[in-house]
DNA sequence: GCCAACGTTGGC
DNA sequence: GCCAACGTTGGC
């Protein structure tokens, strides 16, 4: 089993649009980058478990945690005209992108911000934190999930 | 709004 | 295959 960090912009698709849905599951779609796609479409496994984390907004942070409910898989945004993610160059029969279905498993009472998690130690070579990192999706380590997990319990 | 860092594109 | 130009990400 896997541990993973998803980045998502809270004006675009928040961990509260998460726990609205259904089942509180749908698609983690519209990554446009290889890097990120190769790891949705070839190494998450139904069961891993991942951070579910606000970037681009006024206090960037871990917000809670989610599971893989389903392998990667085509992701249909690509194909479609009125989705801020079509792309042309994606095709049905060769899809370009791909996608998980996430479920929610807890929402943080506290957040747990960024600029906290560059203070400890422990998670000094998180992937999140590396300079200049702008990968949507990164791996976690067991070790640096269970610290953050710590933490968000304390709060 | 600024800007560093990175990814992608396209000419050669 | 190189690399300049451009676009995007995302923290601050």
């Amino acid at each position: 089993m896997k541990y993973w960090l998803l980045k998502s912009e809270p004006e675009t698709f928040s961990i509260d649009d998460l726990a609205k849905l259904p089942n509180q599951t749908g698609p983690w779609d519209g990554v446009r980058n290889y890097q990120a796609r190769n790891m949705l479409r070839d190494e998450m496994k139904i069961g891993d478990l991942a951070f579910f984390y606000h970037s681009s907004c006024e206090i960037p942070a871990i917000v809670g945690t989610v599971t893989i409910v389903s392998q990667g898989y085509p992701d249909d945004s690509a194909f479609n005209t009125k989705s801020r993610y079509y792309d042309p160059d994606s095709h049905p029969n060769q899809p370009r992108w791909y996608c998980v279905d996430v479920k929610l498993l807890k929402k943080f009472d506290q957040p747990i911000t960024l600029a906290s998690l560059r203070l400890d130690p422990a998670l000094k070579d998180m992937v999140l934190l590396r300079k200049g990192n702008r990968l949507s999706v990164t791996p976690v380590t067991a070790a640096e999930w269970n610290t953050i997990c710590r933490r968000a319990i304390q709060t």
